[in-house]
This record gives structure tokens, C-alpha cells and sequence, in this order.
RNA sequence: GGCGGUGUAGCUCAGGUGGUUAGAGCAUACGGCUCAUAUCCGUAGUGUCCGGGGUUCAAUUCCCUGCACCGCCA
């Protein structure tokens, strides 16, 4: 009864991330990534569900755990918290925070097994691998380097275990006839094609279950095994959308729009788990979204190199919306790049402090100066008027195509089109000549709207990204907050609220050193 | 080793289906305005379009080959 695609819930996630790690700039750029849609979709009228959360079973957990004198749940209940908190910072608007060991998960988890099971995809059988005991690493035969460990050198053992597996070879040809009808269920395109290239060598059935340790979800009828790492983690977005036990809002949400992930966990996401899927009998999510990795300052981020990027500490010098609109201006969505300090002050600088900050400023100001803060009327049947109209349509329409295919650098270089125009504009009409003449009053009048009206758009436009700052804009403008005005009308020219007085704030985007 | 991608101004990159002076941003130089966060606007550039060969009246754009770098797989 609630299957209509009307009452479809717009449900983007991000991958629950794992807590053993310290949180980078690669977590906050998927995050970010996936909060700049969820608004974008709120902002149109959308209802939205944005999941994001965090991994927390596992052996290394366990370890550590235990080295520390805490229980597993203790340490993740403690660790758990750096992300919370990075989210807060970075203004991250999601509706739910998952965490898999989380009792809701513990039953997704048991009856997606049971649906799988029951389908006879899943097999009791011997994992057989060489392990290192001081790395806890598995390694295949060709990647040891003479018998021994790869990355200490010790010997390696062979190991072989028990393990329940899940029949994932049975399903490479319909993933293939898949793909191949939904060419845009990879993406970018480059993406599909290394799943494709993965998908010429035959899929081997997958070990999904491990004895050696206990920190996790239990095989519902074996409790000697644990369920190992993606067949739990991947039933998270399942589970935050009520399966299995609340079915009607299941159906609103599932499945899901998109999945927003980084480059490395594109094979878990792009194989596995739609074979998983194949064997529950559930539908697919319409999109699997790849992105790539920052580089810091040309170097490779790592530990050892201590070169990590806190975001945390990004914001502290630049600000939140500055951070964020770099990560989405910098590179293409989907390609890599190159995090510096010298590329992002040259983007606060140029972009947002002289073409955007500014412009605001000046048109405030000459408001103030000329008009006494009163914002003026428009004349509908005036050649700017019209001609701004006809330039926010092609803006508007670049914009949306943009965002349906998650090219945030191009949406942004859409609407800085406005922004030049508006600074060029400015400059050919010379309001301050205008202004000394009292016959040209109504001229002067029409180029003010018409640059407070693309600034009231560019707030909107912006607002995905830089919410703070998309705010702090419309108050100088003397209009309605942002998020106030959505709908699915809400980029169209011609609403600014006039009559009342703009107010002069604080430069948006000071000038960096 | 197999498959795929990339190589265009100092830097970062755009350039469907081959065709007059190959583009943008940043950086540089010069000029203009003064409302504005010394901001904005305008002008000027420079390029063996990786090398070699081929198809064609014509190739940065198509084909072959070589080199360099990158990704995925093994």
C-alpha cells in the first residue's frame, strides 16, 4: 500500500566507517559528499533519509579491547564518539547513526542469514589460507614472498578452518546480465569498467564466517561462528531501513538511492553485495558511487609518513563551509586529489572571499548607501530583469543536471556563472553614477534587484554546501532562512522578498594571509 | 603478465560524430573604476596539442606503433 513511488523516501548512505580507525580527511569527504545531497534533495521538497555510522565488530577490536581492560562494547562505546563528534563539526545532517552492534542490527543481520540460507546459498565448509600469527594477516599462496610474511618477513602458516560460505559464484552471471542492463548502477563509468574486468575471472564462493574470535554477530544456528566482516557490515543499510521487522516503512525506503563510497570498498559494494542481495530475494540499490582518494600535499596519506589530515583541525583554520566547499570544487567527483594548504587559500581567496564575500558586501553596501537598506521593488518587463531570468535558467538547469550526476564541481562552476555576472554587471552599470543622478532612480533600482535577486538564489544554490554561510547571507539580505523557502519550486527567479532592509553583517569570507 | 585509463599554455584541467586565429581558471604584466573584504572589471600573452608512422583534400580529434605515468586484476 506504501510502494508508490511517490512515497518513496530518498535514502542516500555513507559506509559505516570503522572505529579502530582514527577519523581523516577521506571519511569527512564521503560524508560531506553524501550530506550535500541529502540537502540538495531536502531543499526540493524531498523527503530524505541520510544513514551514516559506524563498523565495530572484529578481531582487531577484540585485541585491542582487551589490551586496553575494557569489553569490545566498552571500547566501541568510547571510540564511537570521535565520529559523532567529527559529524557535529562538519555539520553533518544525517537522520540516523548506525552502529552494528546495535541489538536492530544483530536481527537484520540473523534474518538476512535466514533468507539466504533458506535460498541454499549458504554451505558449511574449510577455509584454507597462509596466515602470519604476529600480523593476524591472511595471505594467498602468490603473495608471500618465499613462504614468508610479505610485511615482516616471518614464516607464514597454513591455516585451515571451518567456516560457513556463501554461494557468491552462483550469481556472476546475473550480475553480469545486471550490470550490463544498468549501465549507471556503477559509477563513474571508469568504475564499472574495473568491476566488469573483475567480473571476466570466475567469482570464487565467499568464506563468511570465522571461529577464532567472538566480538560479533553469531550464526543464528552455529554459535561457534561468528558472521565475518561484509556479510555483517553491508546488511547496515538494510537494517536502518526497518528490515526485517518493519515492513511498510522497509518498502518506503528500500532500495536505496545511493551509495556513496570510496574507491577502495568499491568490490564489496559492487559484487558482493549485490549477489547477497540476489540470494535474499531483495532488490538492488539503484546506484553505487565511487569516489577517489586525497593525496596531501602530493604525498600519499599514511600513518608512518604522519602526514593524516584532521579534519578537525581543517576547520579550526578555515572554517567548516570553506572545508567543505573545497573538497567539492577541487576535483571531480569520482577522480583523485590533491589536499594543500596552498590550493585550498587560493580557493577561500579568489572564490569565496573576492568573488562571492565581496559581491555581497558591495551590493549591501550600496543598498545601505543608496536606498537607506530598502530593498527595491522589481519591474518585471525590464531588459536586466529579463535578462538575469534568462540567465538563472541556464544556471538552473546546469545545476540540475550537475547534482543528478553528482558533479559538484560542475553545479558550483554553474552558479559561480551568476556570481561573475553579478560582479561584471555591477561594474558596466556603475550604480554610483547612477546614484548621483535622481532622473536614472529607477535604473539604479533594477540593477540592485537584480543583483540582490541572484544573491538570494546563490544562497539557495549554495546552501547544500555551505549551510552556515548560505544562512548568514540571507540575513544580510533581509530574506527568509534558506531551508525555510524549499520546495519544488525553490530555485526560481524573481522571489526575492522586497520592501524590507537589507543589514549589513560581517564579511563572509575574510581574506587569508 | 592480463585488462583499462591518461599524456593539451608555468600550474590544474575543458576540448560529442576530424575542417577557418586550440580554450577556461590560477599565476604573471599592463590599463580602468571606486560600491566593496587592496576587492571588482578589461587587455595581453606564450603552447613541437608525448614521439614515430598511416588513412584523408584536411588530424589535437580516427588507425597502428613506441615511450612515460596511473588504476584494477593476477
Amino acid at each position: 500500500m506504501s510502494d508508490s513511488q511517490a512515497d518513496k523516501i530518498y535514502y542516500i548512505t555513507t559506509p559505516i566507517y570503522y572505529v579502530n580507525d582514527v577519523p581523516h580527511i577521506g571519511h569527512a569527504y564521503t560524508t560531506i559528499a553524501a550530506d550535500v545531497v541529502a540537502r540538495y534533495q531536502r531543499l526540493l521538497g524531498k523527503e530524505v533519509f541520510f544513514l551514516t555510522g559506524t563498523d565495530e565488530h572484529g578481531l582487531k577490536i577484540e585485541k585491542t579491547a582487551t589490551a586496553k581492560g575494557l569489553s569490545a562494547q566498552e571500547l566501541v562505546d568510547e571510540v564511537v564518539e570521535r565520529f559523532i563528534h567529527l559529524w557535529k563539526v562538519l555539520n553533518i545532517s544525517n537522520d540516523d547513526f548506525i552502529r552494528t552492534s546495535e541489538e536492530r542490527h544483530h536481527r537484520a543481520v540473523h534474518a538476512f542469514y535466514n533468507l539466504v540460507k533458506e535460498q541454499g546459498q549458504i554451505y558449511l565448509g574449510h577455509y584454507e589460507d597462509w596466515y602470519c600469527v604476529p600480523c593476524e594477516t591472511f595471505w594467498t599462496e602468490k603473495q608471500l614472498d618465499s613462504g614468508n610474511c610479505p610485511e615482516c618477513g616471518r614464516p607464514a602458516e597454513r591455516i585451515k578452518e571451518e567456516s560457513y560460505f556463501f554461494a557468491m559464484s552462483a550469481f556472476q552471471q546475473r550480475l553480469l546480465d545486471y550490470l550490463k542492463e544498468h549501465e549507471d548502477f556503477v559509477m563513474p563509468k571508469s568504475k564499472l569498467n574495473e568491476v566488469l574486468g573483475f567480473l571476466r575471472e570466475d567469482l570464487r564462493d565467499l568464506s563468511i564466517s570465522r571461529s577464532t574470535f567472538d566480538w560479533g554477530i553469531s550464526v543464528p544456528d552455529d554459535e561457534r561462528h561468528v558472521i565475518y566482516v561484509w556479510f555483517d557490515a553491508l546488511i547496515n543499510y538494510l537494517t536502518a531501513a526497518g528490515f526485517p521487522d518493519d515492513q511498510e516503512r522497509f518498502e518506503r525506503l528500500w532500495p536505496a538511492d545511493i551509495h556513496l563510497i570510496g574507491k577502495d570498498i568499491l568490490r564489496f559494494h559492487a559484487v558482493y553485495w549485490p549477489t547477497f542481495l540476489f540470494a535474499a530475494g531483495l532488490p538492488l540499490p539503484k546506484q553505487v558511487f565511487a569516489h577517489g582518494w586525497w593525496t596531501v600535499e602530493g604525498a600519499k596519506m599514511s600513518k608512518s609518513v604522519g602526514n593524516v589530515v584532521d579534519p578537525e583541525v581543517v576547520v579550526e583554520e578555515f572554517g567548516v563551509d570553506a572545508f567543505r566547499y573545497f573538497l567539492l570544487r577541487e576535483v571531480p567527483f569520482g577522480g583523485d586529489g590533491d589536499f594543500s594548504q596552498a590550493a585550498i587559500k587560493g580557493r577561500v581567496n579568489s572564490e569565496l572571499a573576492n568573488d562571492l564575500g565581496n559581491l555581497l558586501s558591495r551590493t549591501v553596501s550600496m543598498v545601505k548607501k543608496y536606498r537607506q537598506s530598502v530593498i527595491p521593488a522589481a519591474d518585471v518587463e525590464g531588459v536586466h530583469y529579463r535578462e538575469f531570468a534568462a540567465l538563472h535558467d541556464e544556471v538552473n538547469q546546469d545545476v540540475v543536471v550537475a547534482m543528478d550526476n553528482l558533479a559538484f564541481h560542475k553545479m558550483l562552476a554553474a552558479v559561480w556563472r551568476l556570481v561573475e555576472k553579478c560582479n561584471r554587471f555591477i561594474d558596466e552599470q556603475a550604480p554610483w553614477a547612477l546614484a548621483k543622478d535622481e532622473s536614472r532612480a529607477q535604473e539604479l533600482d533594477q540593477v540592485l534587484y537584480c543583483v540582490l535577486e541572484s544573491l538570494r538564489l546563490l544562497s539557495l544554490y549554495l546552501y547544500p554546501v555551505m549551510p552556515e554561510k548560505s544562512a548568514q547571507m540571507a540575513i544580510q539580505l533581509g530574506q527568509p532562512d534558506p531551508f525555510e523557502t524549499r520546495g519544488p519550486e525553490v530555485f526560481t527567479w524573481g522571489q526575492l522578498v522586497t520592501g524590507g532592509e537589507v543589514v549589513k553583517g560581517q564579511s563572509l569570507f575574510p581574506r587569508l594571509e
